[in-house]
DNA sequence: TGCGGTACTCACCCGAAGGTGAGCACCCCC
DNA sequence: GGGGGTGCTCACCTTCGGGTGAGTACCGCA
């Protein structure tokens, strides 16, 4: 299954929030959520051009099984969730700063493009 | 191919850097490199138990490509390569370093089972 | 003389990651 | 009253990462 089964032995930290961080959107979601502070499903969405709803739900629950966000859901008619980040998402996210510094560096190292999320 | 065919555009610099980490063995070829210097092929092989020869030497010549490691062989008889890191190798381990605090502190936080690759 | 080591390449295969498209239950708005 | 939005689930399919095992040219050592 998708859920779980993550947390197999590791080899070091670097492995254990890969873990938790590889999935093709999964670090777009954590910042897009940093960003935003708390973000409905489909704003999340739109806010990542090109996921698919399948992959948006499927990583979304692992983050949620992770401790890294915070799903909350209003039993309303017209169905509103509201995810956010826990303070192990903020945590890692502060951790994947530096990172984000380094990657930044490398774009501009190597001219590649950038799309630009900020905008639109 | 496998080489090059990366620098697709990215959304932000995680992106950029996790296109040059992804890989199941590339953080540890990292930290391998950075804990002893200089290694040669049949020395990763054996630092880094259960990868295949074939991924590690995909990992290492994707690495070169990405300017992370240097690849320096030796015209000898008996086949002599010397990989090390290069300063953006030497710069990308050191922003994994926090990454590698946090995942430490969520190895702990689950009580999930490390491999240790110190001893041995 | 033949085995093991050195640094690979090549061909093949498997399973997981991710994409596609449909459906659903209910509502509001035009 | 039907089209669009809300947050999903399910089934199917493709792609790709990664593993397996063989082969190679040459050497040193037992």
């Amino acid at each position: 299954m998708a859920t779980s089964a993550r947390q197999g032995p590791y080899f070091c930290g670097i492995d254990a929030a890969m873990d938790v961080v590889t999935g093709k959107w999964k670090s777009l979601i954590l910042w897009e959520l940093q960003e935003h502070g708390t973000r409905r499903f489909a704003e999340l969405r739109r806010g990542l051009p090109g996921v698919s709803e399948k992959m948006l739900v499927q990583h979304l629950r692992e983050m949620e099984e992770d401790g890294l966000v915070d799903r909350k859901v209003y039993p309303v008619v017209p169905p509103k969730v509201e995810y956010s980040l826990t303070e192990h998402g903020v945590s890692l996210n502060a951790a994947l700063e530096s990172l984000a510094g380094w990657g930044q560096a490398r774009i501009e190292r190597i001219g590649a493009d950038k799309i630009s999320v900020e905008a639109a």
